[in-house]
DNA sequence: AGCGATCATTAACATGGGTTAAGTCGCAGG
DNA sequence: CCTGCGACTTAACCCATGTTAATGATCGCT
């Protein structure tokens, strides 16, 4: 479905897709973690349903959370060509991941090139996103951070048709939040009190609402171009009302 | 060159290689740009010689450098798939470049498949080097972050030939330092000091040198496996000599 | 050789965000 | 119903880093 937004696909190649999808899946539970570094996995693993994330930590403890993976992201990209895992995946929410076998995708990809291309646009679109996390933890101050980083989080689940008007699911803990955008527990709650009575948002009960999008994106100066929606992207759900 | 890191490539794959890179160079100057955000690039520029860098600028001026482009780095490895550029690239040195058209690489992969493998594996590793950097940035201090940048940078060099013992090429500014690893310029030259008077480096006149490389890496926390060197990558240059 | 521009350095002062600690709330398990 | 634990909140205090500004050093250019 993912695959949709970049190349129109035919029957078949979602047929095909599907297949592959179904022949092996694993549950994996909240804050259990998918794969660990050092892991040479044999399979592909992509989410079907729930949160997971990319998160490196530090021999001190120090944690960073790399990235956000939704249903359709892949964990690891790089299994069939890297010897081994540089960082570890962990599940957010309880995950349902698809194990793909890595021989089965060579042979689908020689088959339906169109797919070759979708997955590739998938996969530049996520460096692209890593490289604008570079951006905001290095330049945006805690404030732009934060509101950043909702932005991308409603955005991306929009593109998957998982908002309801101007909510969405945001199951991360404050814990969470800071060891992705490099601030500590404590200033990240500020910060949220300060979007608050800002207006801009409501977060509670690991739901988010943004109440007025477009100032929300220019007050954190938040560019979707990153995201590289392109022209499919846009039709799924209509933006949040004004309230 | 730098492809034979990644795997045993034959004579005919260099050559066609080598045929690919001299059909036609291009020069810039320092400081200029290579490619600018929003361009829609019809060739693959690949940096032949010099630096050069990815940053993204914000609306009010502020600038983050996200990657440093050393000989044989790909400088838009997207322009095939994805429309235009989320960011530019900028010549730190003067730079040459060679102008590939696209189609004669589709070409060429689909000739020399190991060659597909080699640049999947650098396109990986290139990734991979970007998670890095977020944790870099969001979790380190300006200390570490500083000296993780100066191994870094170096190690890449070595990996090209292009270490002298302990000494290195360092053609940046502090002003460009500052915006990669988002500290102030004043924050960054108070931290270089601090470097040199724990005696780990000396840096002056566009050259670097690590005094001792194990102390540096250990002080800053550098665990090199994200670079994933490999079997090949480690005989190209001894480690600097112990003063 | 001299000039202007860019780059490095330093000092004094200001502040955003970290740290510590304490208290609250909600909820799962006994 | 009580207990305990994890998540959230708030306040007080402090330090790493930013800002501003002034001075030197370097370097390409004429």
């Amino acid at each position: 479905m993912k695959l949709e937004h970049y190349a129109r696909l035919s029957a078949e190649e979602k047929d095909a897709l599907d297949a592959l999808t179904q022949v092996r899946t694993r549950r994996v539970r909240s804050r259990d973690d998918i794969i660990r570094e050092g892991d040479a996995p044999s399979v592909i693993n992509v989410v079907l349903e729930g949160w997971a994330c990319r998160y490196k930590t530090l021999e001190d403890g120090r944690r960073q959370i790399i990235a956000y993976l939704l249903p359709g992201d892949v964990c690891d990209f790089s299994a069939p060509v890297l010897r081994e895992m540089d960082h570890s995946v962990g599940a957010i929410t309880t995950v349902t991941l698809a194990e793909i076998a890595v021989e089965s995708v060579g042979h689908l990809f020689a088959t339906y090139p169109r797919l070759t291309q979708a997955l590739c646009w998938d996969a530049l679109t996520s460096v692209s996103i890593q490289r604008e996390w570079t951006v905001n933890v290095g330049q945006r101050t805690a404030f732009e951070r934060l509101g950043h980083l909702l932005c991308e989080l409603f955005v991306r689940q929009r593109l998957l048709g998982l908002t309801r008007g101007g909510v969405c699911d945001l199951p991360l803990t404050q814990a969470e939040i800071a060891d992705t955008i490099g601030l500590s527990v404590v200033h990240v709650n500020r910060t949220l009190q300060d979007l608050r009575s800002a207006g801009l948002i409501s977060l509670g009960g690991r739901e988010l609402t943004i109440h007025r999008l477009e100032a929300l994106q220019r007050a954190v100066l938040f560019n979707p171009s990153y995201l590289h929606l392109g022209h499919e992207g846009r039709h799924l759900d209509a933006p949040p009302p004004n309230p």
